[in-house]
DNA sequence: TCAGTCCTGGACCGATCGGTCCGTAACCGC
DNA sequence: GCGGTTACGGACCGATCGGTCCAGGACTGA
């Protein structure tokens, strides 16, 4: 009948957008560029996603997919203790946003490069935040964190503090207190006694 | 001879641009947008700044200087009293964070969207960073720290996590708990004894 | 009042944006 | 081998980007 349909198109492409728009930032790569660093014609591009906005959030998927698949990973050694879990979580923060080439978190990134609420990009990126920050709220509990939501809160602070200063101060700046500063914290909300 | 130039056109243009900067991102706001919004002609705007990158290199300069000022009206208050003013200097932070229409950090935001080192609109937010936690430094100096570059970088952790989860996540996320968390590291720094 | 000067608004420029569409050729069933 | 079908690359579209330039007129000095 016709020549069969290539498979990994969309893999491909999806591979070559993350790479720039995680170097880059999603405004400054036009979809011009993504089809030339991926080789392929627009009409394949166009076939696979709705469109730069459908681009943009199904990277954004799967940035959130890989990035709970890291987490479980990094925390399947603490399995049972949940304090540890919450320092390892932060501790995989930290090596993310002091390793070289770090631009900052994507998903804070992609919120503060589009504000309005029905932009698709936005509202994968703010889901992402809130998952993030549920995580920390069940692992905290679990932790026997007398207010679970503040520990949460305060780790959350911690967390896009490192983000936002390994972006821009590199990772010789305050990332390098993060580490220290979420374990006093956990410490003093996990306090046994009174 | 001739007409004379109107008075405060480049503060016109500056303010005009200051807000659609800040509630746009820089570059999702277009030079036609600007000269539209202040009422003048392109060329009235390119006779004051070089171009795009210098206005918005001049809005951050700007914008570093109105910092500054709020900062020192803030900090006027608890004058001789470096902890306090360390604390004052959060809750600046925790106000703006919480204000409502709040779209993050301008330094932080356009350092994520112009990742050129030698970009003008990035070295004026990187500088402008630098100067942040140089400024806790010496307070965390004065306070008595034991070691003031780590409480700075403890608090630049809350400062930037206050702006980033106050852009996300709204007033009533982890910016609540910033106030808190940092007396606590002010505290645990500035422990006298030992 | 008139001539001269230079401020001013907006038409205009090439480049690039996101997105559409068509000619070509590769591949299939027969 | 051949005809039909469909995947594919890239030419092309209008809109908008940052930036330039010019015709017109408002103001000044005499």
């Amino acid at each position: 009948m016709a020549r069969r349909q290539a498979p990994g198109t969309r893999e491909r492409i999806l591979r070559v957008a993350s790479r720039l728009f995680q170097e880059n930032g999603v405004r400054a790569v036009g979809m011009q560029q993504v089809v030339e660093e991926v080789g392929l014609g627009k009409s394949l591009l166009y076939r696979e996603f709705d469109g730069k906005d459908d681009l943009v959030a199904a990277w954004l998927r799967e940035s959130d997919a890989a990035w709970w698949a890291a987490v479980d990973a990094a925390l399947a050694p603490h399995d049972g203790d949940p304090a540890g879990q919450l320092l390892a979580l932060v501790e995989l923060v930290a090596a993310a946003a002091a390793s070289p080439g770090f631009h900052g978190c994507v998903f804070y990134n992609t919120s503060s490069e589009f504000r309005d609420d029905d932009h698709p990009a936005r509202q994968e990126a703010l889901a992402h935040l809130r998952r993030m920050r549920g995580r920390l709220e069940t692992l905290a509990g679990a932790a026997g964190a007398a207010h679970p939501g503040a520990l949460a809160d305060e780790l959350m602070l911690v967390v896009g503090g490192m983000y936002a200063t390994g972006a821009a101060l590199g990772p010789d700046g305050p990332v390098r207190a993060g580490v220290a500063a979420a374990g006093s914290a956990i410490a003093r909300h996990c306090a046994t006694g009174h």
